[in-house]
RNA sequence: GGAGGGGUGGCAGAGUGGUCUAAUGCGGCGGUCUUGAAAACCGCUGUGGGCUGACGCUCACCGGGGGUUCGAAUCCCUCCCCCUCCGCCA
């Protein structure tokens, strides 16, 4: 959330900022001011009375150590009224709290001065471009041919398990997926300096509310309900992204300067109900319940918030260089930034038979929105000051969308797939054969 | 699922209604002594909020929330978490 003494001192930079994001959130500060206002007034008389009491309470202490009962019993009735409007008072200001704060966890966070202007995904600037386009000289397929052929997913087994937007993977389909996790976490932990990490995938909403998912994307989860128990429904959620347990490991911590920069990956099953999105429905893979994915997770120091993104970037970039796979990164603009971001890149992949760029990774600074929401702090050495570090999260990759571009892209004229050299120790194989008997 | 025990400062651990401004120990920081170090001794050592130009003043926090009381770490209610044993179980 955004810092309140901010909102306060700076109010109409705030303002200009939320305008960028062309959401309307600018609105509600002049709400937030008012409940915080109110919150302060009520606390400021709360705490002086509260002052006053506790000096009368000692004092009738001391009065019946020395047996003036009745003068204590007079000091007692005085003291009473004070209690009751300090009850009040207190209503007051938590209940001016409590609504403040609601409302400032609707509110996003301010995108950086680099970040361009703009409404939506068309006017997000291309950073850079890797490779290019690969040509084929014989009938290219898209992948849920390949797949097909090649028996590398069952989507029509996968639908009837669990429904439309569910994978079953097959052969070596499911080896590959398998072959590419451990390629990417190896990757990031062995030469990008990465600690992994294996959570939970099961979260609490407090997890949710801390990386901004929730309250405002409450709709997109998968809610879990522990058996039978109703009750028990809207406490936990099967995660989206593992940067909804990761980003809080070290929640309502402390944390030593010389700790950062803290550096986390974690591979994760993703899970996202996708209400009312497009694409969902129709055969393949570009948009599922369910995919695996990568995740980099980073807790820095605020000077070093801009530079430790740009080399996740490229932590990121790595995967698809390697993989030999055409991508280009992308700046989104303000229009179309995520909820919790100050700045993010987008890399999208080349995927031939689709004949578009597909997202696979999406790398932001949060700055400290995300800290603060989950009260994560670091002490500074030199003053013994605590302040929030920069969070910062990106795709390392995902994988369901890179398993189309890879199939897409590597696929050969004898209908089999040819893997890259970086991945074939995983898979054990330079290529996935193509069917022996026609499908 | 059943029974029991617990949650207090960085850690350990006292405190069961009023100098708790939380004992004591350990750790950490600073100092004295020393050529240096150790030991010993002395001092300091949590978080957040409000008010103030500032020195500073003040409020809250003993797992979370609520209550009783002039006054709560302490009593009551409720939720969460941890531990032990039993049952079930990959």
């Amino acid at each position: 959330m955004l810092d309140m003494k901010l909102l306060r001192d700076r109010t109409e930079f705030v303002r200009e900022r939320l305008a960028t994001r062309n959401a309307g959130d600018e609105a509600k500060v002049t709400e937030i001011l008012a409940l915080d206002e109110s919150r302060r007034s009520a606390l400021a008389e709360a705490e002086q009375l509260k002052a006053r009491r506790n000096s009368a309470s000692k004092e009738i202490g001391g009065l019946i150590g020395q047996k003036r009962l009745e003068e204590a019993e007079a000091k007692k009735a005085e003291v009473r009224a004070l209690g009751d409007r300090i009850t009040e008072l207190d209503k007051t200001a938590a209940q001016s709290e409590a609504a403040r704060d609601a409302l400032l966890l609707m509110i996003p966070n301010l995108p950086h001065a680099s970040v361009a202007l703009g409404k939506d995904a068309e006017d997000n600037p291309e950073i850079r471009v890797h490779g290019q386009k690969a040509s084929f000289d014989f009938k290219a397929l898209n992948h849920v041919e390949l797949c097909e052929k090649l028996k590398l997913i069952d989507f029509a087994r996968g639908a009837k398990l669990s429904g439309s937007g569910f994978l079953l993977y097959t052969g070596w389909g499911a080896r590959l997926e398998r072959a590419l996790i451990n390629f990417l976490l190896d990757l990031h932990l062995s030469e990008h300096g990465y600690t992994e990490v294996a959570p939970p995938y099961i979260v609490g909403e407090h997890c949710m509310i801390g990386v901004g998912q929730f309250p405002k994307f409450r709709d997109q989860a998968y809610a879990v309900q522990e058996g039978l128990d109703a009750s028990t429904l809207g406490k936990l959620y099967l995660l989206p992204t593992a940067e909804a347990p990761v980003a809080n490991i070290h929640r309502e911590e402390i944390l030593a300067e010389k700790q950062l920069p803290v550096r986390y990956c974690a591979y994760s099953p993703c899970f996202r109900a996708e209400a009312g999105a497009a694409g969902l429905g129709t055969r393949g893979m570009i948009r599922v319940h369910q995919f695996d994915k990568v995740e980099l997770i980073k807790v820095v120091h605020p000077d070093h918030g801009y530079e430790e993104l740009e080399k996740m970037v490229q932590n990121a970039e790595t995967v698809l260089q390697r993989l030999g796979l055409h991508y280009r990164v992308i700046n989104l603009c303000t229009g179309d930034m995520g909820f919790a971001s100050a700045k993010t890149y987008d890399i999208e992949v080349w995927a031939p038979g689709q004949g578009t760029f597909l997202e696979v990774s999406s790398c932001s600074n949060c700055e400290d929105y995300q800290s603060r929401r989950m009260n994560l702090r670091f002490k500074r050495e030199s003053d013994g000051q605590n302040l929030f570090p920069h969070l910062l999260n990106g795709s390392g990759t995902a994988l369901a969308r890179l398993f189309v571009a890879l199939v897409e892209t590597h696929q050969q004229a004898d209908g089999s797939v040819r893997i890259p050299e970086p991945l074939r120790p995983y898979l054990g194989t330079d290529v996935i054969p193509a069917p022996t008997q026609p499908a």
